[in-house]
DNA sequence: TGGAATATATCGTATCACGACATAAATAGC
DNA sequence: GCTATTTATGTCGTGATACGATATATTCCA
């Protein structure tokens, strides 16, 4: 008993607190992003498959397996909302010249006005949350 | 013509850049708890449920409507939530004798062991992940 | 007291990622 | 240079869960 197993350690009620607390904040912040992109038309996740896409711009051609990675979900799952997308008119895919298994995705110009108007949108506000949460972080970190 | 009409300031690739990698940043923590949760046996979000209630332990007793607030679901969804936390054995749940149209609840010691392993945990990755976390928030607060 | 507001609950529905499986293309080993 | 394996994408049926619409019980207030 006590020797260390997994778990056994007393977690203070303040540690608990303060971990809710950074969800809490991290819920919000959350929450935020899905009603804006929910303004836009966009569900969440296709938010997110935009902002990725536009973050790599300049690197090697997206593909489905990179969005898959980067996102965090399978790659016949990145198929899926791809296909989505496409029928949505936010991306165009067309298979690589080097390699013919990859699709290579990007956006239409409607997505790239979306996302612009999403991505001011966030960091105006994260320009007002990220004092809250780092704040929120830093006895977490403790 | 750019008169500060909401999306049409024009975006850095750096910018996009910065919060995408912000939110991939997000994901992984997030992915991280979910698997941690997973490996527990708890979904996510009845795993962000005893965090919750343990972070509000000492105050006025937890209800529903609480959890529902707090977890920024809908009252009912928070119903049918904690519906499935007395089946699982996880929570009990008691009509409030002030106000009987409050149900109060409260964690099971089943739950609290859990939960002691998981947040245990969590302050772990997030004291590795905190200051990572705070780098990638900065350039995009700026 | 009667009506509005609050708190919880039920049921059918929609979304979305997944598992299982399939196909096509590239690459390794010999 | 030919087969086995690996990689990349795609299809289909399923499951989990939050929601909308709706309902009931309880409290509050004029």
């Amino acid at each position: 008993m006590g020797t260390g197993a997994p778990g056994e350690d007393a977690l203070s009620r303040e540690q608990y607190a303060a971990l809710a607390d950074f969800r809490f904040r991290l819920r919000r912040f959350l929450a935020f992003s899905e009603a804006a992109a929910a303004r836009a038309g966009l569900p969440p996740q296709q938010h997110q498959a935009l902002l990725t896409l536009a973050g790599h711009a300049g690197r090697a051609p997206a593909t489905v397996g990179l969005l898959a990675e980067q996102l965090l979900i399978a790659p016949h799952s990145a198929a899926e909302l791809v296909a989505r997308m496409v029928e949505g008119g936010l991306l165009t895919k067309t298979r690589s010249v080097e390699d013919r298994r990859r699709s290579e995705v990007s956006l239409t110009p409607r997505a790239e006005a979306l996302l612009r108007t999403l991505t001011a949108a966030h960091l105006d506000e994260l320009r007002n949350l990220a004092p809250a949460l780092a704040e929120a972080l830093a006895p977490v970190a403790r």
